[in-house]
DNA sequence: GTGACACAAACATCTGACTTTTTATTCCGG
DNA sequence: CCGGAATAAAAAGTCAGATGTTTGTGTCAC
């Protein structure tokens, strides 16, 4: 699924950074670069980068005389995919989907009333096509090929509102979509009226009605707060 | 307004980050690392630090035997607010402007309807305070006053929704408007109806009234994306 | 008690040697 | 002429050690 750790230091990475956002070093715990590096039998160097990457993240922050601290949680840069993979990975998997959705839940029907308003034909096309994918898919345990046309769907729904910012989010959403599906926080076939609601907004926007393309995608989120609520309470 | 750069590496970063992203070298451009830390007058550590965390940005890509190729800007982390900041400095500024004000107009009233049922006392003193704080400032060129009132409000309705991805956008509000403020996409006064909008925010809030919050924030947004058509066309 | 000062801890930087991966080129057999 | 295998080279990746720099802390004189 994800890359699979190029290079020394992002091995060392996909260790700490999962370590740091579990909780397993609270805010405040202060690290030292050379025991990291002898702990993990790196050099400082590479342990070095990997930290600044931290730092980078807002996860840590080094500072002379003192070492590597833990920064507080609210200060987390958590629109890094990165980092939302390692929470969706974590302990409080539950709040993190949930914040997550609610977020999905603000953008994704202004994204998709957008989209009625900006999609070119390839756009519709692929649209439709994911949707049919979905169909296909939604019965008799085939979660991993409905997730993949899920996915796709709500990228392009994204992609097409011809917003930078709503396309970005496409990688949340897919953290989003398959850490829902991977850790089982997930019915065992997905919601018949949630696949429906995903044809007709392709529907919607294909007809350029950017208001019920809004509207339905509305009902597509407020049902996956409520399927949460349900599964993950 | 911004640390004074804490470290060698954090100097080249402050210069790279911006020329990658106004486009100095686009994307498919491809840097030696060597070069770039001769041309900085720095160590290759310094620079393969640097060059690490535009990597963890998605602005570039190092490969071997290749070099650190920019990424396709599509692919870059523009949620980080140090890109952010980068993009806003630099030349597409209108652009990045309009995108995040859409954003804007869908996160934040959704944001200041759960505000309106979450937020405590305190917060409700402290978004009043902003409120009167602005309408202080909405006049006889105070922009700068009127900015930090402006940022701490949208900062405290984010905060007070209780979500913890809307909360983490008000480092992103705060550089919008702190951007749109300080590269003249501003009239000299802000607009009277929006310091209205912002007081009445404040009343919906500390009344609980969800529903109204959330209509109030939507015509600020609103508001927000007509003056940046008219002043940023 | 307080302020100046010295010490030490931890990060920060530099350097040079060595390794590894990947790409391009060359060379050979068909 | 072509295709594949051997080869060379380029650039990042890794490491170890020396040295600099900031800063928290404790001490000592007053």
């Amino acid at each position: 699924m994800t890359t699979p750790a190029r290079g020394l230091h992002a091995r060392v990475l996909q260790a700490l950074g999962p370590a740091i956002t579990a909780g397993d070093y609270p805010p405040g715990s202060v690290l030292r670069t050379d025991e990291l590096a002898q702990s993990f039998e790196v050099s400082r160097s590479v342990m070095r980068e990997a930290v600044r990457v931290l730092e980078s993240m807002h996860l840590v922050e080094s500072r002379r005389r003192v070492g590597v601290t833990v920064r507080p949680t609210a200060e987390w840069n958590v629109y890094d995919p990165q980092v939302i993979r390692w929470r969706l990975a974590g302990r409080d998997r539950a709040r993190q989907l949930r914040s997550l959705t609610v977020l999905r839940s603000a953008v994704e029907p202004v994204a998709a009333g957008l989209a009625a308003r900006n999609a070119g034909p390839e756009q519709c096309a692929e649209l439709t096509e994911c949707a049919l994918g979905m169909v296909a898919t939604s019965r008799g345990h085939q979660l991993e090929g409905y997730l993949v046309h899920d996915v796709a769907f709500h990228r392009v729904i994204l992609a097409a509102s011809g917003n930078e910012m709503f396309a970005r989010l496409g990688d949340v959403v897919a953290e989003v979509l398959t850490g829902r599906t991977q850790h089982q926080v997930m019915f065992e076939d997905p919601d018949p009226e949630a696949v429906t609601l995903h044809v007709r907004v392709a529907e919607a926007v294909r007809e350029g009605d950017a208001r019920r393309a809004e509207e339905l995608t509305r009902e597509i989120t407020v049902g996956a707060l409520h399927e949460l609520d349900v599964l993950a309470p």
